[in-house]
DNA sequence: TTGTAAGCGTTATCAT
DNA sequence: ATGATAACGCTTACAA
């Protein structure tokens, strides 16, 4: 048998009513305060969420909606989110639609009729609507990793790193590093984020008046494996036909894994042959030889702003609404950057 | 205002009671089951799951409890838990202590009195106790990645990889290959997997009549930061002092990341100064040059083998209780073993 | 097969 | 500051 507040009631001599101001932190006599801790303490009381929630109409539940949460990149975020709202009374549910539209619409609607205190949506693209009808059912929403076309006509709050800052500070490493001819490896989606990454690249060399990019054309590409496998079939023939290319970027960790596995089929010697870098970080990029250059984001950071925000949002608090946070990331300088510079003076 | 069954009821003419008898899929009229069903698709209703949890006592959550969910070797077991559940009906929630004692305590305890209609608990080690409240609140749970000590006392179903066949399997490579000096990184906890991986490489060496491996011999570590700084130092020590190491395995994902880290600061070449092999499997091991030899964990099956046996529990069959399910093992053979006999033939 | 009505554990209203 | 009581949306005897 489960204690409840009747116990607690019974025990103290109180009523539930007293029982139920004290759990939600209202005014209470000193006295009482003491007896109630005690006899939770005594009965090991827990209160039934299912009731606080069906009585209150508030779940403290949050959604956290990817597109695929097989998709690891994104466990360190899952995790950090997780932890943070827990701390604040909060439960994250994470919901995946795998990538089916349809699955997608139905999860939203499903999502949208259960009480979520709040939702994270982390958004496919820019033309990812599936925020909108949050915003109608009037719970709080924080789209991450995008910023939606339709921002404009339903505006919402954003969350992403500084994927163009990311693009500007590989420009500089390796136009310091003396890199004129670089190829850009970057499926063609329509995601804001990895075109603001290449934009990043492509400005930074235009005002240098450096050689523009050579940046790889493609169809869509869907899944994590169609990416890589996109990656791992263009970066040979790129090199081949385009012998003046002395670096290779990036754009995303499964071209990077693409891309890697190409090089090592082929027998590149890097950074000999050409130089790499890569967005997105992974631990082992550290420690392979040769250590891969790449651009991180800040996990941490990144779900502490999306959390203030929501919490502020959840708290009815809308007086910056609707707002967009670029959280920065940071260049780690690696093996795979060669410096071309000092390899011509020593020559 | 939200829809619930009473809107449902009067748009109808029926009473709740039949319309709670059709979301519960008891025997209704063929003709009330269509009105019903046309009622629900107008109104757009969905039931409310702290109402039903409540009344019915039962959640359809399921806990899983890691030690820490920022360790990313996890998430894809978390990825697929939480679809194969979902599409049973249940919804699973995440829950980490951050190897924090005290946490873990409140969390189980937590958990027990918030009826969940499962427990899911990633052991930290073969010492890991914590599964027994769950026992005696009569929660269904499945211990993963470890069989507890306490099981004689106190039995619980397992699932968990085969360390042992994988052990055997980098052993019989490697001695295939002609290995007969082999290192085994491996730090000094209590986990019973662990274990079983270094007894499957010990016992297929003993039994060849080569050379027992030399292990490395440790103190505890807790967190995967140190148990990688523990593979970086330790591993240049033990390859200067015993040259005649011609293989080095990693007994687990962290010992990798600092082994090879420590392979890259000190300039080894792999494999022709000594091979490498690590349990656990990572996409980018098979894209770097050296691939990386590895025994990868089947995350699909480990997944299926949990849900099948902890729906079963649920569903109050328990007729094969206790039961320990092994999930197969794959080594996948890379570049980073070099085969010594092909070698010698060349010389 | 269908309806009536009680009640799950909590919170909120309104007295006191 | 405290208490009596209704109500949240649903399930489940039990009766019809």
């Amino acid at each position: 048998m489960k204690t409840t507040i009747k116990d607690i009631a019974k025990s103290t001599g109180l009523s539930t009513a007293t029982i139920s101001k004290y759990l939600n932190n209202k005014p209470i006599s000193q006295a009482n305060q003491e007896l109630i801790q005690n006899a939770i303490q005594k009965l090991h009381y827990e209160p039934n969420l299912a009731a606080q929630s069906l009585r209150s109409g508030k779940t403290n539940l949050i959604g956290l909606i990817i597109s695929d949460i097989g998709n690891y990149f994104w466990g360190p975020l899952i995790a950090n989110l997780t932890q943070i709202f827990s701390q604040s009374g909060y439960t994250v549910i994470v919901r995946s639609y795998y990538r089916n539209t349809d699955q997608k619409k139905k999860l939203t609607q499903e999502m949208c009729t259960q009480n979520f205190s709040g939702i994270i949506l982390l958004a496919d693209n820019a033309k990812d609507t599936s925020y909108q009808p949050f915003i109608r059912a009037n719970i709080p929403i924080v789209v991450i990793d995008q910023i939606p076309n339709a921002m404009e006509s339903t505006p919402v709050d954003c969350v992403l790193s500084d994927g163009y800052s990311g693009g500007r500070e590989i420009a500089k490493h390796l136009t310091e590093s003396g890199h004129q001819h670089v190829y850009v490896n970057a499926p063609l989606d329509d995601s804001y984020n990895i075109g603001q990454r290449i934009l990043g690249i492509t400005d930074s060399y235009s005002h240098a008046g450096l050689p523009l990019p050579m940046i790889e054309k493609s169809h869509r590409y869907t899944t994590p494996e169609a990416i890589k496998k996109y990656g791992e079939q263009t970066l040979p023939v790129a090199i081949h036909k385009h012998p003046e290319i002395s670096a290779v970027i990036f754009t995303s960790y499964e071209l990077a894994l693409g891309g890697l596995a190409a090089i090592n089929t082929h027998g590149y010697r890097i950074p000999q042959d050409f130089s790499v870098i890569s967005f997105d970080d992974d631990a082992l990029f550290k420690c392979v030889y040769p250590s891969i250059t790449a651009v991180s984001q800040d996990m941490d950071l990144f779900s502490l702003q999306i959390s203030k925000i929501l919490i502020r949002r959840m708290n009815g608090d809308y007086s910056d609404f609707p707002h967009t946070e670029y959280i920065p990331v940071t260049l780690h300088k690696r093996q795979a950057v060669q410096d071309l510079t000092k390899k011509a003076v020593e020559e």
